[in-house]
DNA sequence: TATGAATGAGCGTTCATTCAT
DNA sequence: AATGAATGAACGCTCATTCAT
């Protein structure tokens, strides 16, 4: 007799996959790759150790996906805007502004992100390059666009400055004391701002 | 007979820290911290771990130690150009340029303050950020010094900008292979070029 | 499908705990707590280091865990003599002589009580104290509740030169070699008889 | 020519032994013989590790010279008292009473003798053990030159009694916090009331 | 499919001892 | 004789991963 894999178990298996992603990204994102062990997450998670490596082959595995989870994520939120927005300027100004605002909002994906993801493996290090690099890519694809509102000599390197003073500036932000902190709308203007005016023709 | 520490032995045991240190950055600039071991760093210093012990408290230290000599090399290196250039708009250029090109110069270093350094612990984030720090404020004073000539809202968070952008062009750098990479020089001018039309009063 | 934890499962668990620590008592007894290393203990006891410390929380513990369950033991022995024998006198006696024969005829875990646990961390040198204050709590008990049988001035410290003539007698017992040492009974009713004739009015 | 040793050199390097001693009683006595390490005790003799070794092979003769010491300053206490006491029954009495005295007074010594030079090497078992024997023949001496005035059956078990009595009644009043305890004095009485019941012919 | 007990390689660290000065 | 920097064997312990149930 057959064994037919029915929706009813298909939908579960996702579910606890699911359960395990979030209880990773927050075990991640509070005390970093090395410290959070996959007896932790699973704990978390409700499940158990065995069940854990039917989803994921490893723990780098799961990190993985989280990364790409929160690329996905991300590049989303651009893509929303790009359809939205026929001003190519106000394009990346927008993007940049919500990208800041969404790592804002979700501190502990912000710090997997901008912080926990550096110095790991090779393979690692690729998947957050990557999502960096979609960014990079697209501003420069913006810049070459049109040429005419922008004024940089190189647009990759401009992208790749832009990328590098959002992230920064977000780090900064995340790392001070809530009740010292500025509001978000206003630090994520002022970094619109500055990286406007490097890129706007003037 | 009464014993006299002889200069010769305290020129010997100041000899194998620096070379501890000096393999430290090796391994920990091309394997991160926790691939690197004691075992290997001491193996390429051509000491023991019981010497290495002697030297420093713990792994955490050693990295520490890695981390503040390069803090200590770069604020050398603003100073100097600080004491040189009297215009605090090319003072922040000049600065600007000869970071990147020092850590250009200095891969192992980069890596390990761009990348490496990340996501440790507290006391090693906080060396880290430190450093970065001390940047910020360098250029934030500059900024608030001349204001006529600096055209920014808010001098820190464009001070961020300016190191994240920085580091992230230098990163993106570091990362492509030697073969395909601009002159560092060229880089290094187009990510001044950024910056400093983003400061720049028009 | 649900997994339900087997009673097979968590017998076997409780299977691996018990062999750790007869290797426990063995290696302890053999060895002392210094010399008796985890990755002793575990070869011993046919299990693994990772095992070990799934069972217990690190080497201090499982030592601990030898003393209670011999606490425990001895604890159970003197219960039953209290339970059987009304007459109080009589009770120490014969509680004295019991302690005697069962330590005499497992010698790995009276080295255990009387050597190995001196000198250790304050947390086992309380355990080792509460073995033998139990002891000593036991025959003042005894004294207190019948001072017309007993003429002692201080029960306590009364108590306190019982256990310790005892255990030093016992001491000295062990360490002789087995070919020259006279029968268990004859030294125990010898040290029997001595506390007794401090303890007993005339 | 030949170098002759000078009186000098030769009180001063017996000086300096005797520092290394003094210092090993104090730190054997304070954190026992692991914990007491050999750069702790040459610091706080104010002398060196390679000093150290000059003067005993290891650290285990080190102790072995502490406990010699110990036994020597014990077994003067006995002769003396021997030398001026001619009634055997009285002799053991004040040997008992001064020896615990002489315990409670220097506290370190009384941990290394009780506590702490349990459980190590063989070797240094048998320098402790050297020392309670030498007690317990001692007692077995007087009892055996005038056995109407005792009345034991067997003297040596009875001599081992006597020694861990007042053995185990001193550990139990040294951990007392010096706050609770009764004075000593009224201990040394009561355990020596104890053993000389035990002793005498009724 | 789900479980969690079991594994063991490999880590950081300590400290008695040696030895060049 | 005196020094203290140097050594390295050996320890306790962690945790990603496997596997019998």
């Amino acid at each position: 007799m057959v064994y037919r894999k029915t929706p009813a178990t298909e939908a579960r298996k996702d579910a606890r996959r699911k359960k395990l992603l979030e209880s990773a990204v927050r075990m991640f994102g509070r005390h970093g790759y090395h410290a959070a062990t996959v007896p932790m997450i699973v704990a978390e998670a409700g499940s158990s150790v065995g069940s854990f490596y039917l989803h994921f082959r490893n723990k780098e595995e799961i990190f993985a996906a989280v990364l790409e989870d929160l690329g996905e994520k991300i590049s989303v939120l651009f893509d929303e805007i790009e359809a939205e927005e026929p001003n190519r300027l106000l394009c990346v100004e927008r993007g940049l502004e919500s990208l800041f605002l969404f790592l804002a909002q979700t501190p502990e994906l912000a710090r997997i992100l901008l912080v926990e993801s550096s110095g790991l493996s090779t393979r690692l290090e690729k998947v957050r390059r990557s999502i960096l690099q979609y960014h990079v890519e697209q501003i420069r694809m913006n810049i070459l666009e049109m040429p005419e509102v922008f004024a940089v000599a190189d647009p990759r390197i401009a992208a790749q400055c832009l990328v590098g003073a959002v992230y920064e500036a977000l780090c900064c932000w995340l790392e001070e004391i809530p009740e010292q902190r500025l509001p978000v709308l206003e630090v994520a203007r002022a970094v619109s701002d500055y990286n406007m005016r490097a890129l706007r023709a003037q």
